[in-house]
DNA sequence: TTGAAAGCGCTAACAT
DNA sequence: ATGTTAGCGCTTTCAA
């Protein structure tokens, strides 16, 4: 029977190195008060014994956990299919790379009120948060909020508090300028696919379309709205058809439900563009690769996740950080909102 | 100015309770040892003064971390825009929900010598660890299971290691399923348009589709590699029209390449499925969408990301597990593989 | 520049 | 059933 040998630990590369405890650690943590020699001979130690530092250890004293939580509070499948939250993660992992931060992926129930959602922010497992797909319900944060958690939301939540800073998109203004544009077109009949109204993201768009529709003097009563999958924008397609039969315009709240509702305007028989102009919000891959190519909104999801981490570095240095950072928005014209009598 | 109040310790929570910190511990850990008035008082205390535990230090003497890492050794942003990587995490997210295991994902260079990578994996953060988009050249967990970390591998590892067992998908049957689809279609000049070959997934498709066409006595040398991303998918496809004009069929070893390619096709004016029959390997949505709808293979992506987990439960349970568990493909039959001459 | 010693918050013998 | 005690591996004063 071998004694399972246990991971080398201070002292071990002390003993080896013929140093003490602290002098190695003052290595490990690129001290500056150690001479050349004992750092020689610690590092030596360390490669030879594959030392590598508890973390448990070293956050029970320094109170830091070295990683920092990506809060998504869903629970189904949605989030994964959505390229939103691909685009967010690789935001984050992307600025957290220049780091030593780690990254801990958290879901749960979107409504946990003390649940694990709650437990694990107040556990100490983590430096701060960052938390995304946020809803109307939510109120894990809150416990977080009150032990001290350093967090920001990306995505503005509902009720905007001091001290947890938020990044956003301007999706009012996004919204506008799809509208804007289908009016351009000559659309007089503008519907709109919106998202759940439980999301900041959803409320705006909608509140986007809506102002920029009253701005023209046209309907804004033609709304049905869409938890951003693929499946509810068929769906919301359809219904839309059936209850305004006339409508020229639809402006989509996401690229992936704008997507499914040309697939489903097809199936009706309504041509894109021709009978019909689509605009979608993301621009996402799916976008570029609709048939028709899909006028969209660009939704810079990479910066605001790196906005997101350069907020949370800043609160966690202590930093003065600002309450807000918004993100402007584009339109990008491609096939699906220009009728061919206004192409040239 | 306020004293920054700390978060409440066991300490404190035995206090109020009026008990020892040991009485706390155990309520806290589900001790059946515990009068039922003294857990009351506890529960009570820990509600009053909202207490949850700190898991560095309980770390620290369980030796447990209470989390696993997902490792993607992949720097560069295509693996977040593969549909394979949102369904593996889901699929691992969805397993793990019933633990009270967190999911921390790890991202850093593939060939990680000794670096972030090993170095986290060796640190004692977290309990095991599942390995995904494994590279030939990745070497970083060898310091890891050195350690004696519990791993599994999510795609069969180019040198299976006892002790560290793997979930796959029967990538060789899979291909040899398309290729033997294609030949029953009629195609004779069937070319691929294979993975990397620094993948296992990538090399075994290969092995696949070139079993496949020996035993049909067709020939086996229009091949072309591509890194699974949507851009080689349509670059690859090019050169095998350049090289190989006389092509009627073709494998594509990702989905994601094969709609591009179904693009490219289109753009040379080549028909599919009339002029070329295509069939991919994943059964992502992006072929449900395609145009023409691809026939495919299917990847139990989710699947085997559950197996995975269950495998590396078993291992931290210190239970006797497989050394691989092998899933099985099959194939979806859609448009982009059935010329009009062959259909009823 | 270095070492000795205290202690972070918790669990787990051991004692009662 | 409950309390006492001894660490887990590390950082960090404080002395030397």
């Amino acid at each position: 029977m071998n004694k399972r040998r246990s991971a080398p630990t201070l002292e071990d590369v002390a003993a080896e190195a013929d140093v003490s405890r602290a002098t190695v650690s003052r290595v490990v943590n690129a001290d500056p008060r150690v001479s050349a020699s004992a750092r020689e001979r610690v590092l030596a130690a360390i490669e030879a014994l594959g030392y590598a530092p508890n973390r448990a250890a070293r956050s029970l004293v320094t109170r830091q956990a070295d990683s920092i939580a990506v809060v998504i509070p869903e629970s189904d499948a949605r989030v994964f299919s959505d390229p939103f939250f691909a685009g967010t993660l690789h935001g984050i992992a992307t600025a957290l790379s220049r780091t030593d931060l780690q990254m801990v992926l958290v879901m749960g129930q979107p409504d946990d009120g003390d649940g694990r959602l709650s437990k694990y922010l107040r556990g100490g497992h983590t430096d701060g948060a960052i938390i995304t797909s946020h809803h109307r319900r939510d109120e894990f944060w809150r416990t977080a909020q009150a032990a001290g958690l350093p967090m920001v939301f990306l995505g503005r939540p509902f009720a905007p508090m001091a001290g947890m800073p938020y990044v956003d998109v301007d999706n009012v203004h996004g919204a506008a300028l799809a509208v804007k544009h289908l009016v351009e077109q000559g659309r007089t009949r503008i519907a709109t696919i919106a998202g759940p109204s439980d999301m900041v993201a959803g409320a705006d768009r909608l509140t986007g379309w809506r102002r920029e529709l009253r701005a023209a003097g046209l309907p804004d009563d033609a709304v049905v709205h869409g938890d951003f999958s693929a499946a509810a924008g068929a769906a919301a397609m359809a219904e839309l058809l059936a209850n305004h039969p006339d409508l020229d315009g639809v402006f989509v709240a996401s690229d992936v439900m704008a997507v499914a509702a040309l697939e489903t305007l097809r199936r009706h028989g309504r041509s894109v563009p021709d009978d019909v102009s689509v605009v979608g919000f993301d621009n996402t891959d799916a976008a570029v690769e609709a048939t028709p190519a899909l006028t969209t909104i660009v939704n810079p999801i990479v910066p605001m996740a790196r906005q997101a981490v350069g907020l949370l570095l800043g609160l966690l240095d202590g930093d003065q950080v600002p309450a807000a950072v918004t993100l402007s928005t584009e339109l990008v014209v491609r096939s699906s909102s220009i009728p061919a009598d206004r192409q040239h």
